[in-house]
DNA sequence: CGACTCCTTGACAGCGTTCAACAGTAGTGG
DNA sequence: CCACTACTGTTGAACGCTGTCAAGGAGTCG
């Protein structure tokens, strides 16, 4: 069986199970992207689901005079492209070089509507979670400053990142402006900013490796501030 | 069985049927809400969904400086605190006077691992319908200038009050700021811009009473604020 | 070494916010 | 019926955050 592959280099594949998702016959096959070549296409047929093993992915729609929004960052572990429809609704594309492994949609849904219930149950549950991440991300792009927004970028990525000291971002400065609803020279000033307050520092000389000395002043500057309650 | 409703008046229960999910042993029951009044708030746990009869409802989150975001306006026949998750993550105001069934969350689960998955699959539709809707308004919060968004508004509640004529908005210009990510005042200018244009008058003396004379030449405004190229 | 990309920084402008005044409407009670 | 208050919406003026435009540094790669 072949599968298209939009662009980027592909390899065979090995029909291993990946952890998340029950492991009820569904092949899962390996394929690898280069750094900015797309996945799929929005309005594309949704033929596939994409669970990341290495490497970053931006998910986002566009205007027609070319601005854009980023809607999500996907990171190792993360499953992406599952639609409910026949089509998506983002284009994907890779950030750096990505390896992914995919699997039939179909396979997943379990022939709708006399489907395996616990898988439909986890399609449900994964669907959730980017449900529940647009809505904080609509707080985010509607009422909060540009400051709080890069704070709150960093502990995101933080939290997802999960390394020891220093926090290797993926991806540059206009595409944190793009998920953030900002121009890049405004991301930019914003960690200058940052850094000046002593609450990160950037390592090397890449300006994507960054340092957070002080995650709680951090995260006050993201929330001031996030209703308790 | 008592059902606890956090303010407003209520009515007696009449066991109907609403149209739109799947009749499966499901009972509905009747309430009323005065205008502002909340029907259940954030991180309160989700033990009913809710379908308006009459009325229109606001779902929003806030800052703990008062900074709201409305992500959603819930019109006659719309569901809605419908969730995956055992809480709401969005409060839920009655904008006017509102009359809604209530049904209990767990008789659309279906107990949840050997449930019908028929029911189950339209609990995923609606689940998708709100993802759907709240991707298209990530774009517009973090994309689009004001006059996009008051026309993308205007469109969108055109398409969905489908009222002949004019369209009498349920909600106030702070409401629509805080759905669009604006200030009242930006919102009033740019009707006002609208109105100048030609595009659309005011009914009446509300101002809430709007007729929208052409509609192709707001569709422009939503999606070029300026020139097209 | 030149061309390219990515990022920072400065100067300035503009869009949207903030602050303010005012008009129209509705509700209340004398 | 009118005064009083509260609420909503419009409009003006000034401010300021963020965008725009521009220059330059630093790293990468052929």
């Amino acid at each position: 069986m072949l599968v298209r592959v939009s662009s980027g280099k592909t390899t065979r594949s090995p029909p291993i199970q990946p952890n998340e998702l029950a492991a009820q016959n569904v092949v899962w096959s390996e394929f690898r992207y280069r750094a900015g070549s797309e996945i799929f296409g929005e309005a594309e047929p949704a033929d596939y689901v994409y669970q990341i093993r290495q490497g970053a992915v931006r998910t986002y729609k566009l205007l027609s005079d070319g601005r854009r929004q980023i809607g999500a960052f996907h990171l190792p572990g993360d499953i992406f492209g599952i639609e409910n429809d026949e089509v998506h609704r983002f284009t994907a594309e890779a950030i750096i070089a990505t390896t992914v492994w995919i699997a039939k949609r179909r396979s997943l849904f379990g022939g709708l509507g006399d489907g395996d219930v616990s898988a439909t149950n986890n399609v449900r549950d994964l669907i959730t979670k980017n449900l529940e991440h647009a809505e904080n991300h609509l707080l985010l792009l509607g009422r909060q400053t540009a400051l709080e927004k890069v704070a709150a970028f960093l502990l995101e990525m933080d939290g997802r990142l999960e390394q020891p000291e220093v926090m290797g971002l993926p991806m540059g400065r206009r595409d944190i402006a793009d998920y953030l609803g900002l121009t890049l020279e405004t991301v930019s000033r914003a960690l200058s900013a940052l850094r000046e307050e002593s609450i990160l520092s950037f390592i090397g000389q890449t300006q994507r490796e960054i340092a957070l000395h002080d995650r709680s002043k951090l995260a006050q500057r993201a929330t001031s501030g996030l209703h308790s309650r």
